[in-house]
RNA sequence: GGGCGGUUAGCUCAGUUGGUUAGAGCGCCACGUUGACAUCGUGGAGGCCAUUGGUUCGAGUCCAUUACCGCCCA
């Protein structure tokens, strides 16, 4: 017999059950036609990445259903892999190469350094999925992918060339993110934004024609070389009279239209605003609207270019200052103020992002997303929580279109090439033969552009006509579960749910999962820069790997937000405590109870406490079946939490006591009843907390050895066994003993006398089941006289409970009341109860009521109102 | 500016089609260690369910309004 622990050591027993589980690779699928599969697919996390507290929620839930589903049957199979993360891993590498060595990436050139972010990948990337591997997700480890390994390059380019010659993929001009220090084009992640003291400029646009003129305020005075209308709000009354009116653009004396939109913010300075499509993401909306030109007025360096008259060749700051000394002269500049507005800084540079336009490839999204929006209201995709579905129509129903280029050199190059000397383009999964003759395009496309086709290309989809043969996407696909934030609900989850339709003509997973967004105790998202987010591998440590995992789902309600302080890891961890202890007692006792000779082995009487838990027990295994599968994990857990700790902890183990020690002739029947419930707690727990029960689930039974709990059956409802009539009669049990508890609490050193407990039931039910309960009281209550069930109906000072009353006959000398608040209780309960009479008095008066209310709930106003006057007669009585 | 949520005990949150005197965990207070567990047990205090109005016999729950908070998109 193995030797049960008086403390659980999560880190050295989950190393041993983690590389158990992978040295056999347990968890590794293939297709297998006996059973129904189970797929699901990993949000890749970036190949930069490192497991943060988010990480851990989202493959808990996602292993959670991969174990479920692998007890209840299913050929499960889910599927690692990584993001190469294009932005993101260039610039560690850029970093990393600039501290090392002191260079840039045009020091080593594109190849050169490309090959340079493969080295970096292969020694330090994914750390991330070995972080994972400690969390205990039971993913297929031999099919783990990455989005820029061969074959999905190959998807990659496969869905480009056929969207270009579809017509979806266009070439068009874009406002990009212009950082001119490293001359790069920089995400919207890669800004931050500061607060800038500067000056706003009101400048004199004379309307053509007449003596008036528009007065506009701006902070950039040099974009006005860019000037391609101006515009005011068409609310504006101050500006009605100006429709289809010119003004006249200073220094560049070219007559420019004045427009009317509703951009145009009235209370910002004079309410008129100058328009600058190419150096603006505003102004070039507003261009779009109405048609205007972009016209661009510098160069990539960030210095006006050849549209910017005598101001060319000048930096952006040069040129402000010598438009505004000819403004001045020219009397255009009306006056100037202080102010403070956002400035976007490139937080690579610290230089002052530029607002540049530029050429870009686009996919056409409106008519590829119209099948997305009917999926998911044909209910063939779920969403959970449904809310997002609101999100998500409206982003497809106004969707635009998306920008894949991307100015980069990790990632997938572009499939265009441009000849060097017609210009022609060709786009074609193979370069041209003649390559001497051929650019390609130096972009490469958005990190997205893979990832939109994992679910399919990570079985190794390649295109339509070969797929017919592959066996693992026809068993796998669609997958049947995707977990994700809802931050990349577009991103993501819709571009999936487009490219799955188009590319396989089926929806690419069946739920989705929209987890919480874990946030500190404060509520505020957790960031690097805030520095208040734990470190989850310090927690696994601290409180083991099982005790995070429960915590982090306990606290996470589906739809809503999780705060999370790491103080709450306590959660899991006592619990697990708990558990652990549990079936340390169970099996102490039964290693004991098999050693004394002497204890029988006669069956103990199926009462009312047996059927009580295996009601309780059932009722929880439904209440778990309706939470999985409402996707309410918190729920789940929630159920378990209080099954193991009140009922079973609490109640069922302390009674199966009575036979232990009682009543020995029943004590190893008892304790094997005991176990046979235990073991399946451990089965239905095994889903959230993989390693604890893996360990006490082989402690049970050492001829487990080599197996695994992930494999045996998760236990079923057998709804026979719920049982109201027996929970009732428990819950009297529980008054009476809570009741007697009461009694006791308000006598201090109680321990040092003996006393009878009197019990007076208090109704018909009560009373019949009192003898039932009595064996069971001595030792819950801790009592050393006896007990006594008062018949007569004469007056009785005690503690009353619903339906018994209590009091404590002492033997000897009264020990002394702790407080004299029995009474007053007494009194405040009457009250409560008075005013509780009166408002069910009301109810049951009120015409309205009698004629309108269905008959049960008058039946059951009539009940409660006679068992509230019953109860106020008999405690009348005590006082 | 557009869209979507939230507001219930000191804190974090449950509350399933409207129908018991609104629940849990943590925290707090008191008591408690002779056969699992102080990472514990027992008992207790603590709430005009954000505002205002409406629907209804009946509203934490449905509708509207206001206030505040949050997220996404622009």
């Amino acid at each position: 017999m193995k030797e049960f622990p008086p403390k659980y050591e999560p880190i050295e027993i989950e190393e041993k059950w983690r590389k158990f589980w992978e040295d056999n690779e347990i968890y590794k699928s293939s297709v297998n036609s006996e059973k129904e599969k189970y797929s699901v697919v990993i949000p890749p996390p970036n190949v930069t990445g490192m497991l943060h507290i988010g990480h851990i929620l989202n493959n808990t839930i996602q292993d959670i259903y991969c174990r479920w589903k692998r007890m209840s049957g299913f050929e499960v199979c889910w599927v690692p892999g990584m993001d190469h993360a294009g932005i993101a891993t260039q610039i560690k590498v850029e970093q990393e190469l600039k501290k090392n060595e002191g260079k840039s990436k045009y020091d080593l050139g594109r190849e050169e350094f490309v090959k340079l972010i493969w080295d970096w990948k292969d020694k330090y990337g994914g750390i991330i999925l070995k972080q994972l591997r400690k969390l205990g997700v039971s993913v297929d480890w031999s099919r783990e992918r990455f989005t820029l390994d061969k074959g999905l390059s190959k998807a990659v380019k496969e869905v480009f060339v056929d969207l270009y010659k579809k017509g979806y993929i266009y070439k068009g001009k874009r406002i990009i993110n212009w950082d001119n220090i490293t001359q790069t084009a920089l995400s919207d992640d890669e800004i931050s934004y500061t607060e800038k003291r500067d000056k706003l400029y009101y400048v004199k646009y004379p309307i053509v024609g007449t003596d008036e003129a528009l007065i506009i305020a701006t902070t950039r005075p040099e974009t006005m070389l860019g000037d391609t209308a101006v515009a005011v709000n068409p609310a504006d009354k101050r500006y009605e009279k100006y429709k289809n009116a010119k003004v006249i653009l200073p220094l560049v004396n070219k007559e420019i239209p004045v427009l009317f939109d509703s951009y145009v913010d009235v209370t910002f300075g004079t309410g008129a605003l100058k328009i600058t499509p190419a150096h603006d993401i505003n102004d070039f909306e507003v261009g779009q609207r109405h048609g205007l030109e972009a016209l661009n007025i510098l160069t990539k360096d960030g210095k006006i270019n050849e549209n910017g008259l005598e101001f060319q060749g000048m930096s952006v700051n040069e040129a402000r200052k010598k438009i505004l000394v000819k403004l001045k002269e020219e009397g255009y500049l009306v006056k100037e103020e202080d102010y403070i507005h956002n400035v976007a800084i490139s937080e690579r540079s610290g230089a002052v992002i530029e607002p540049f336009l530029s050429d870009q490839w686009f996919v056409s999204m409106k008519e590829l997303s119209k099948p997305a929006i009917q999926v998911v209201k044909d209910g063939k995709v779920r969403f959970h929580p449904d809310k997002w579905t609101k999100t998500y129509y409206h982003w497809l129903d106004n969707v635009r279109d998306w920008c894949i280029s991307r100015q980069l050199w990790w990632g997938h190059q572009i499939p265009i090439w441009y000849h060097k000397e017609t210009g022609d383009i060709y786009c074609e999964t193979t370069p041209p033969v003649d390559i001497e003759n051929w650019n390609q395009d130096p972009d490469v496309l958005d990190t997205w552009f893979s990832s939109w086709l994992w679910p399919f290309s990570v079985f190794g989809w390649e295109n339509s006509e070969k797929d017919k043969d592959n066996k693992d996407l026809n068993y796998y696909y669609p997958t049947d579960f995707l977990s994700t934030a809802p931050e990349i609900i577009f991103l993501w989850v819709a571009r999936m749910i487009i490219s799955g339709l188009e590319y396989r003509n089926d929806i690419p997973f069946k739920d989705v999962y929209f987890h919480s967004t874990v946030r500190d105790g404060k509520g505020r998202k957790m960031s690097k820069s805030l520095g208040n987010s734990p470190d989850p591998l310090v927690l696994m440590d601290r409180f083991g790997t099982d005790a995070l995992r429960f915590t982090i789902v306990y606290l996470a309600p589906l739809g809503s937000d999780v705060l999370f302080d790491e103080k709450n890891t306590e959660i899991g961890r006592n619990f697990i405590t708990k558990l652990w202890n549990a079936g340390r007692f169970l099996m102490m006792t039964r290693d004991k109870i098999n050693s004394e000779s002497g204890l029988g082995n006669s069956e103990p009487e199926y009462n009312f406490v047996e059927k009580w838990i295996d009601s309780r027990y059932n009722e929880t295994i439904k209440d778990i079946e309706f939470y999985l599968n409402s996707y309410r994990l918190n729920d789940y857990t929630k159920s378990l939490y209080s099954f193991v700790w009140s009922d079973f902890c609490d109640w069922y183990i302390e009674l199966t006591k009575v036979s232990i020690y009682q009543n020995k002739s029943a004590a190893k029947k008892t304790i094997e009843r005991a176990l046979g419930i235990y073991e399946n707690v451990l089965r239905l727990l095994h889903p959230v907390i993989p390693f604890v029960t893996e360990e006490i689930w082989h402690l049970l039974d050492e001829s487990r050895e080599g197996k695994s709990v992930s494999f045996i059956d998760y236990p079923k409802l057998d709804a026979s066994k719920i049982d109201e009539d027996s929970e009732k009669l428990f819950d009297l049990f529980k008054d009476l003993v809570t009741t007697s508890r009461n009694e006791r609490a308000k006598y201090t050193a109680i321990n040092e006398y003996e006393f009878d407990i009197c019990i007076k039931p208090l109704n018909t039910t009560a009373s019949y089941s009192v003898d039932n309960l009595k064996k069971s009281l001595h030792l819950l209550i801790n009592n050393k006289g006896g007990i006594v069930i008062e018949k007569s109906t004469g007056d009785f000072k005690g503690t009353n409970g619903e339906f018994f009353a209590v009091k404590f006959n002492f033997k000897n000398e009264i020990p002394k009341m702790k407080n004299d608040e029995g009474k007053d209780k007494l009194v405040k309960e009457l009250d409560s109860l008075k005013s509780y009479i009166a408002g069910l008095e009301k109810k049951l008066n009120n015409e309205n009521f009698l004629a309108k209310a269905a008959q049960n709930v008058i039946d059951n106003e009539n009940q409660k109102l006679k068992e509230a006057r019953e109860k106020y007669e008999k405690i009348s009585k005590m006082l």
